[in-house]
DNA sequence: CTGGCTACTTGATCTATCTCAAAGGCCCAC
DNA sequence: GTGGGCCTTTGAGATAGATCAAGTAGCCAG
C-alpha cells in the first residue's frame, strides 16, 4: 500500500545550485502562507515595504542544522516549505527537543536575549527558509505598527505554547501526552490545508518521546494501545486518527459526577 | 531562632487606602530597579519619556491574583516588592506552576497575543507592582529604539527560560530538578542583592512540586535527602546551601571517563 | 496559653514508566 | 535486487516517583 506522504507533504526539489535560488525574486506580498506568517490589514505600502523584509531564501537539507546553540544570532526564519525540530542540551549532553515547527511558523526567536542561539533547529525533511534579518524586522516595525504588533503576538505565542507544553511535561500520563500531541499536531497541518485525521510524522519515535518526555519505547506502546483500541491506525510514520473524540477524552479526562 | 526572612524580604507596609498609592509620583528614572526593569543607556530625555510608561503602581495582597486566565489583557507588570507564582490550567482542573518572579521582573507577556491572559499571576507575599499599558510600550517603543530593542529581548528570554524548564520537566530527575530549582533561585535572588546561599522559600512544597513536576512528597523527601548529605540545611521555608558546587554537580553529572 | 488549621515530614506500598534485550520491517545505497 | 543500517515493536524485569496514611511542627485567633 503506497503511503499517503506524497499527498501530504511534498518535499522540495534539490537545488543543486543553492546560489540559483538566493537569486529568485522573493515576494512576501505574494507569497501563499503571508496570512501564516505576515499580519492582515496591511495597506498597498506597507505590502511593498514588508517584501524587503527577507533578504534570501535559503534551502536546508534534511538532517541538517538551519543554525545550533551557540551561533551568532542575526536573523529570524520563516519557514516556506518542510519541517524542522527545535531542541535544547543540557551540559552532559542530553537533549530536550523543545518543539516541531511546519510552514509559515517562525524560528530563532531565542537567540534575541543574548544574540546567541540557545538551540538547535534542525530540518527533518528538506526545507525553504525565508531569511529575516532581524535589523531590519526592528526598523520597519518601528514604521509599520501592523508588523510590530505582529512580532509581539509571535513572541507571546510562543511563551503560550510553551506554557502548555510545561503544563503537559509537568502533570499528564503517557497516553495523555501523546494524545494532545497527535491533534496539535494534526489540527496545526489542517489548518495548512492538509486532512484533518490523517498525517504522516516526520520525526522518529525517539524525537518524540523527547519533546513528551518520554522513552521511545513508551511512545511506541502508548501508539500500539492507541490502535488496539481502534482510536488510531498507525503504520510506521503514517498516522489516521479513527476517533479524534476519543483523543480529545483522553486530553480532557471527564469527572465523573 | 529568628529566622532570616526579614533580612531577605521586606513586606510591604499595609496600605490601607489603595487609592493614595496610586497617587504617589511613580518615575523610572529614580526606581532602584531599573536596571533589571529598563534598558540601560538613555539619555536623559528617553528617561524622561519612559516615566510615561507606568500608569500607576497596584499593590496585591498576599495569596490574591494580579491578573486571572480569561481576564482581559492591557498591561504588562513589572514587580517592585513582594514575589509571585503564574500557573496554567488544563481543563480538568489540574494545574501547573509556570514560573515564580521576582523584583525588576516582568508579567503578563501570554496576554498578548490574543489579548486574553492565559495564566494565572498570585502573590505569594504582599506585592506592589507597576501597572504598564500595553499600547503605550508599543507606542514609546517605536520612537526610543533601546525600548524596543528592550521589550523583544524581556520576552526572548522568557521564551529561552521555558526552553529550560521543559528540558528540566523532560530529562531530569528529581534530585537535579531540586537542585537546579534552587541554584536558579538564589542566584536570582543574589543578583538583587540577597544572600547567595540563604534564602527564604515563599512558596509550598506542594507548588515546588507542580513547578518541578513532582508531587509535594518529593519534594520533600528530596530536600531531607539534600540535608543528610550536608548538601543544605533546610528548616521549613528557610533553606541554606552548604555547599553549592555539590548541587552544581548534581544538575551536571560528571561523565565518568 | 490553647485549639485548630495548614504545611511539612516520614513510612509503606504500588505502579507507570524506564531499562534491557531481542527480533522484525523498512529504506537507501550499491 | 540485495545487504546493511536504522527505526520500530514487543516482552520481561527493574525502579523512581506516586499514592496512601499517619504523625508532627509551626502559626494564628481567640
Amino acid at each position: 500500500m503506497p503511503t499517503p506522504s506524497s499527498k501530504l507533504h511534498t518535499d522540495i526539489t534539490n537545488q543543486v545550485v543553492p546560489v540559483s535560488v538566493k537569486a529568485i525574486k522573493v515576494a512576501c506580498s505574494n507569497c501563499n502562507l503571508r496570512e501564516l506568517c505576515m499580519p492582515l490589514g496591511l495597506s498597498e505600502i506597507e505590502l511593498k515595504r514588508i517584501d524587503d523584509l527577507v533578504a534570501v531564501r535559503r534551502t536546508v537539507k534534511r538532517g541538517t542544522p538551519l543554525f545550533r546553540n551557540g551561533e551568532k544570532f542575526t536573523n529570524l526564519f520563516a519557514i516556506r516549505t518542510g519541517f524542522f525540530k527545535t531542541s535544547v542540551a543540557s551540559e552532559d549532553g542530553r537533549d530536550q527537543v523543545t518543539g516541531f515547527q511546519m510552514a509559515g511558523e517562525v524560528m530563532g526567536l531565542d537567540g534575541i536575549v543574548n544574540d546567541v542561539h540557545t538551540c538547535d533547529a534542525i530540518a527533518l525533511e528538506d526545507a525553504e527558509v525565508c531569511v529575516m534579518p532581524f535589523d531590519r524586522i526592528e526598523e520597519l516595525s518601528r514604521e509599520v505598527n501592523a508588523l510590530q504588533r505582529h512580532v509581539h503576538k509571535i513572541m507571546s505565542r510562543e511563551i503560550v505554547r510553551e506554557n502548555g507544553v510545561m503544563l503537559l511535561l509537568g502533570s499528564m500520563r503517557a497516553e495523555e501526552r501523546l494524545a494532545a500531541f497527535l491533534l496539535n499536531l494534526v489540527q496545526r497541518l489542517h489548518a495548512r490545508g492538509f486532512s484533518k485525521n490523517e498525517l504522516v510524522l516526520r520525526m522518529t519515535r525517539e524525537e518524540i518521546g523527547s519533546y513528551l518526555g518520554l522513552k521511545l519505547e513508551t511512545v511506541s506502546r502508548t501508539f500500539s494501545k492507541f490502535a488496539e483500541d481502534g482510536i488510531v491506525e498507525v503504520k510506521q510514520r503514517y498516522v489516521r486518527i479513527v476517533k479524534p473524540e476519543a483523543l480529545q477524552d483522553i486530553v480532557n479526562p471527564k469527572v465523573c459526577s
